[in-house]
DNA sequence: TCTCCATCATACTCACGGGTAGAGATCCTA
DNA sequence: TAGGATCTCTACCCGTGAGTATGATGGAGA
């Protein structure tokens, strides 16, 4: 499959190999990625409105005034669009989970910016198709895939949080079903916001982890998980994996 | 368009009227309620299984282990289908905000109260259909009714956190974005959860409610919303540590 | 000017699945 | 035991929408 990237405004250039016979053809594939980015972007905005199922090649094709074999061009499959938007969503939140590792915070305060992050992921365009992009809609291999990216971003919260315990920034609490919790919620957003709304989303986001931070903040005067170097006896809870679908 | 016929508004059951010349044929009526809610079970974990649009009529049949003219025989279209486990659902949400009322208790833990039934109902066999019923599936009409009684949901948790910030049961938080952040929270739980989990519904929403709890219980020595002509109910810190796990 | 290749449109194929027609089977009442 | 109501079946219709075959267009190189 295609690493496609979500072409970062001052990212990097598109590893150029130097001396092909092919180079003057460079602009050409520059094109070609453009257009392809628009017709996945398009695609999430007709999934955004009008949900997967209930959006026909023949919308999206509209909506870029062009005809369905030309969206064919660019993409092989329907499934792939909501494969590529569910990417395009989650790549965020995977690269704020590794940038906030280089911080040098309490555990809560980096958890409150992957969850900055998080939540303005999921009220952005790509926010419908992270969250739903069900395993029932995707082909076994893909499936699979968002699995994986699903887990390692719920593996990362659950990390944060295991740390805040331990650091002392955030109140003894169960990790997994407070991970489950607060990625819940911020889920959610996707299902309630939409462009036309009054806050934008990263007031929105701001606005739920100002609440999250208010819950998980230690209490004044109670136990916390563990003192800075006394050895608490922390809940060894087997965490399992993200939860299997049978079958 | 699906509106011409006044089929019976889908809800609750109306009771017969005792005195029917058509005794006799009550048995038979009952009968067909209990096919009839055996029709939509299944619909509704077929649903759970594969979701809505990948579960065919034929598919609910087969589970029943007849054909898809008998299901059709009980329900009129599949978006019935939909609308009726969404409501089935609901329901038991519904009823739980009327009967806290009732309570004569803080307004957390009436909160706490309808959170536990919220969560088991999503962690049913409905909490699919009840969480994922669009309106994009469903005709204007039914639309209209799900979201009105979502809202309805949603005002009373909004109303519950007001009263609890007022009541100094709850700190001070924005009653819109707190309620919205509960109810994702315990809604995603239908996306996670299947019934061959370890834990059972009740205990999820149990563990839901404990951290919801926690993280909403007012903080010693922090200002509280609470009205300051009376005295707000300060539980000195000594109190609990945790929500009562079994009581 | 000719040719190759990328790009895009017209005009299809075809399976799936919601929904129906109409007839058989079964039971209740008279 | 007829006659009607209830229940379920077999066999079909047909719209929708994913995906495709094929050919037109237009620009770059020779």
């Amino acid at each position: 499959m295609s690493n496609r990237r979500p072409s970062p405004p001052a990212g990097g250039k598109t590893p150029a190999p130097a001396t092909s016979p092919w180079r003057a053809s460079h602009e050409r594939q520059r094109d070609r990625e453009l257009k392809r980015d628009a017709v996945i972007r398009a695609a999430a905005l007709e999934f955004n409105r009008k949900g997967y199922h209930n959006t026909s090649l023949d919308d999206i094709a509209a909506r870029l005034e062009v005809t369905k074999p030309t969206v064919y061009y660019y993409v092989t499959s329907k499934e792939q669009l909501l494969f590529e938007c569910f990417v395009a969503g989650v790549e965020r939140i995977r690269s704020a989970c590794r940038e906030v590792r280089r911080l040098e915070l309490p555990a809560r305060e980096r958890l409150n910016a992957v969850l900055r992050q998080y939540g303005e992921a999921v009220a952005s365009e790509f926010g419908w198709c992270m969250v739903r992009a069900e395993q029932d809609d995707l082909s076994a291999s893909m499936s699979r895939h968002v699995k994986s990216l699903k887990s390692e971003i719920d593996q990362s919260i659950r990390r944060l949080i295991r740390e805040g315990v331990q650091d002392g920034s955030i109140h003894p609490c169960d990790p997994k079903m407070t991970a489950f919790a607060l990625a819940g919620a911020l889920n959610w957003i996707a299902h309630w916001y939409r462009e036309d709304q009054s806050m934008s989303g990263a007031q929105i986001a701001e606005a739920f982890v100002a609440i999250f931070d208010a819950g998980l903040r230690p209490r004044a005067g109670e136990p916390t998980g563990a003192a800075p170097r006394r050895r608490a006896r922390r809940r060894s809870h087997a965490d399992t994996e993200f939860p299997p679908k049978s079958s």
